[in-house]
DNA sequence: CGTATGATTGATGCAGATCAAACACAGTGG
DNA sequence: CCACTGTGTTTGATCTGCATCAATCATACG
């Protein structure tokens, strides 16, 4: 893989620089969007708890759901039996939309830990979305960051070595809990490394050494007991990391 | 890869079932919606060669775009300068979703063959759709697909080896064809095996060798002259190739 | 015809899969 | 309290699928 490199002289960004389109829409915080749509949509509010399925693969399509708090896994399942974790669901994320086409949902959806998740007709929703066109902004708003951010995925796992993918995968994470106010420099994997290869395509073997190796080099570091929670003290030094990972050669001397 | 296998049985679907969700929405075929589309919309049409760009990474977001004939490839384009191709777009397939979110368009959409697209204002989609609900519809089942599709993809990548990627990706290019009432048991790859490559996230080498395999298989055939057109005699075959590939073991004897 | 671009096929090397063993920690129950 | 068990993690040794390197061939075009 990494097979083109265009004269990769590693440009990379420098530290916080978000890439362009991770911005709330319309300059509006995650915070303020859930606030305008509970009032809007008062949905029903549900609690969830690790373990939860809040809707499976083949399932009639009816409801969205939207992410208040806690985090969930989207599942694909295909019919030979192969299981593919394809997305991460943090707060302010909506699910459900693979169901809109086909009627039925095409996906498990995971919840991974405790948290509120909000319930929501579609059909109600299009009537609210008829008289308050706001509305319809930010769930297209909230569809196309989700397409955007499964080329991003597709684009990880094609052309990053598995360091790198690990990498890149902690400094999203890190990055969304940031832009969703919530502390990015300490984050809790509530998955396994099982399941983090699975999502990036690679064993849990190759995460753990990853991992390792991310350890050594101080751009993480283990908390205290376990080794599920990581620090992340600068997210730079993991964007750095990958383009050392994608860096041609050590070109040592001249 | 392809590290969870569990109780592989090789039940595969046999031949033409289409996968759930790859239906059109509300039983309605491609020539319909477009025709559908055409006159509620009254979209600007716009003759493209291969070559074109509809539109590019950064560009300010203002319109959607449904394709009428042709086809595309979607291309994300990293900082650090790392390439790929990440969703291929067919007729009936709408284009600019990504742009939506962020309000710049995230990847650049570059024409493969002479086709005709209709550009349609998003602004004005969404006024129309306000007057006529259907078309809204018609919208988010545009975008789901994408979303579902998408995951199938990343499916791909994350969970089959070389091989049956690239019959996978034959398979599927053949059913979106037939689907779409075009011919899919002879498809003419306007791609190069380096691009096909990096979107399977592989090397134009493997690509090669595994069209080979699947030619002297008799999976595929070739047309006479030259090695761009394929011929696919039983889409089944090829499911059966990729379910053959995921096979545990050759197993003989017993 | 010569040149360029893409495709095929072979030889070799390596990143990451697979296999294997030991370790850490949370329950659980005596 | 500790032994016992199960689940997840780490780390090492080995193997292999695919990348890389390289040479040849095919088709298109000036």
């Amino acid at each position: 893989m990494l097979n083109t490199n265009p004269t990769n002289t590693a440009q990379f960004s420098p530290s916080l620089t978000l890439p362009a389109g991770s911005r709330e829409c319309a300059g509006r915080n995650t915070m303020d969007t859930l606030k305008l749509l509970g009032e809007q949509l008062k949905p029903q509010r549900r609690v969830v708890h690790t373990g939860d399925t809040i809707y499976q693969a083949g399932e009639r399509f009816g409801n969205l759901y939207i992410l208040n708090s806690g985090f969930f896994k989207i599942v694909n399942l295909s019919a030979d039996g192969r299981e593919q974790v394809v997305g991460l669901k943090f707060r302010g994320d909506w699910l459900g939309f693979d169901g809109i086409a086909g009627g039925r949902y095409a996906c498990d959806a995971v919840a991974m830990d405790t948290g509120e998740i909000w319930v929501v007709s579609y059909e109600a929703l299009l009537a609210t979305c008829a008289v308050q066109p706001e509305l319809l902004q930010l769930l297209h708003a909230a569809m196309s960051r989700e397409i955007a951010h499964d080329r991003d995925s597709l684009m990880s796992v094609c052309t990053l070595p598995a360091d790198a993918r690990v990498a890149d995968f902690l400094r999203y994470w890190a990055q969304t809990l940031a832009e969703r106010g919530m502390r990015g420099d300490e984050i809790t994997l509530r998955m396994t490394r099982a399941e983090i290869g699975n999502y990036l395509g690679m064993t849990l073997e190759s995460v753990s050494r990853a991992l390792s190796r991310l350890a050594r080099d101080n751009v993480i570091g283990f908390a205290t007991k376990g080794r599920r929670d990581v620090q992340i003290p600068d997210v730079g030094a993991l964007s750095a990391f990958v383009q050392r990972c994608l860096a041609p050669a050590p070109t040592m001397l001249q």
